[in-house]
DNA sequence: CACCTGCTTCTACTCGAGTCAATAACCCAG
DNA sequence: CTGGGTTATTGACTCGAGTAGAAGCAGGTG
């Protein structure tokens, strides 16, 4: 008597499809789909038990490309940001894999190193890989929204505060956040406070700038200096000598970024400064590192957690709506020592 | 006379697929293949032009989920991290990204939290996604190296040091590198050394308490406390706290990475120490936030950049060569100011 | 016994692109 | 004018999974 396996034996070479599941079940390859996906139709008890066993025993793995091919969804989304180690982009991308993941969506992260051919690229790269939407983080704006609404890909604008027709966007409320942070640095006494800029490749006007003034014309100060440099902390660093340089020192300063805050920071240790007592400091995004600076900076602090939900939901759960949205956060003052108080 | 439109208008409602371009520049469908990827045939120069024109006009994006499908890979890789908003890791990633991206490949990230289960689901999720290869950088390791195996997936350690085996792996070399800033600190006349060790959930032994010892042991310098507390600020604030309250109180302090450091620097600053005349400090891994801290770090510089290359090259550019391999780069160290320097 | 109903399962087509074997078109030497 | 040899193009099959429509198989009724 010969080896009578009837029941061919499992010998999976390569990568197991719903195939060999079917045949090592003894079922047709549909119920296999069925009981992976809950499928369309009902499969009995007994059955689905011979199939998850199969599953089991072959260490079967439904195929992503061919799954995506036929639904027309790859269940992933796109990311693209400046610099993912740019502490506030990496909370940022940090959040948005989360709420991602939450709705079983994987994250395509990409870094656009603020330059446009790049962002450009990367675009088209998402687009190419059939993801299902793009959140996109940019620091140009206007010349790359042409170029998406080609790839007819769903987009949502993160971080992004200005209203960009036919977009959604989700962002903060730049001016208010600003204001807050000046107004409590006005509310420590301060009459001459300068305005570390970050400077963007596009140039759409920075509601950070707007808060700022308004903040001062509100308490009938005149505009202390503004230095513009890059959103980092090199740039912060250069900020921070060039306003020690200044004729009129000011002796509180708003940075639009916690990094370029902690440029300045460096800048005043070296001259030798004491913070907050020769010069305050205050700024903007609320990132981690904000809080273990020396001193603890205080910050208007960006929902990034929140943000980064408004935005995948968006992508993900807005069906294509109506009109584009353009959702607003506000940022809340974190308030700690660089400022004054305590 | 009627529209006489003989050549179809476009009219590409849906997605553009291989066809409507073939449909539309009068060729088969196999053309459109060719001229796309430079197709295994050649195709006459008038032919490439008119399939060119055609793929211009229509937007033509061919669809990455049938290629995946029909090539058995996705061009795409996929990153498990503890923590994309630690410094260090972002900064991997970052490099991780730039190296994929210049082979073509896209990043699929995904962070564990440093949560075993976490991690396991995102390994499991890439593994069903079809990426090509899986860069871990594991907080765990020996629990997780079994479902790797079983997911026939080609899988490259970064940021481990010791042998896996069957893995290939890139690492620093943490012994010599922490022996090197130990051996500084003992320069400066520093003989009361403590070590702020970062706990992993995995308990296997780590490289930097054996260069602390070892570099202690070669001064003939008895051992100083040791407290080990979780890679990040808040435990390094933690550590700087317990170290601060010990009864023989270190003249230096090495941290096993830059995150703690800061927070040890917070927990000195607070304690109105003077850095690093009252407290001497250096840590490990290079990230920007080190050189940006007051004072500036000296730390131990791990080439993020380099090591991401290697660990892409390892996973793409190596056909499954023979056995398997373990890189260990030198880590430099960076001379600042927290040693004692300048 | 013929027939309907409801449940389960199967067959077969589809998604979009890569590529081989076969065919068509052409050129030149004999 | 024909045969051999290029070169260009095409038809058709394939990858693996989702699912509509057909088919099988009870059990129950008239």
């Amino acid at each position: 008597m010969y080896s009578m396996t009837t029941s061919a034996v499992p010998a999976p070479r390569g990568p197991v499809t719903r195939k060999d599941v079917a045949r090592f079940a003894g079922v047709s390859t549909a119920v296999v789909s069925y009981v992976v996906n809950g499928g369309p139709k009902k499969v009995a008890p007994a059955t689905e038990a011979k199939v998850q066993d199969a599953i089991r025993r072959l260490g079967y793995r439904p195929n992503a490309a061919a799954r995506a091919l036929k639904l027309g969804s790859s269940e992933t989304i796109g990311l693209v940001i400046p610099d993912n180690s740019n502490s506030f982009f990496s909370l940022l991308a940090h959040a948005v894999e989360d709420a991602a993941a939450e709705l079983g969506y994987a994250l395509l992260l990409t870094n656009s190193d603020g330059n446009l051919a790049k962002e450009l690229r990367n675009l088209r790269n998402l687009a190419a890989r059939q993801v299902d939407g793009v959140i996109l983080s940019s620091v140009l704006m206007e010349p790359a929204l042409p170029e998406l609404e080609s790839a007819e890909i769903p987009v949502v604008l993160l971080n992004h505060s200005a209203d960009a027709p036919g977009f959604d966007s989700v962002g903060v409320d730049l001016v208010a956040g600003a204001k807050t942070a000046v107004e409590h640095l006005i509310g420590h006494g301060h009459t001459n406070i300068a305005l570390a800029m970050g400077t963007n490749t596009g140039n759409y006007y920075d509601g950070r700038e707007e808060g700022w003034l308004q903040a001062l014309a509100a308490a009938g100060l005149s505009e202390g200096p503004i230095v513009r440099t890059p959103f980092t902390r090199e740039g912060g660093y250069a900020a921070g000598k060039r306003l020690l340089a200044a004729a009129s020192r000011p002796t509180a300063i708003f940075a639009t970024s916690d990094l370029q805050a902690v440029g300045i920071l460096r800048a005043l240790h070296e001259a030798g400064l004491s913070i907050p007592r020769d010069i305050a400091l205050a700024s903007f995004d609320g990132s981690a590192e904000a809080e273990y600076s020396w001193p603890p900076l205080t910050t208007v602090k960006q929902p990034a957690k929140a943000m980064a939900e408004a935005a995948v939901s968006a992508l993900i759960g807005a069906h294509r709506h109506h009109e584009s949205e353009h959702l607003i956060f506000p940022a809340e003052l974190q308030v700690r020592q660089s400022c004054g108080c305590s």
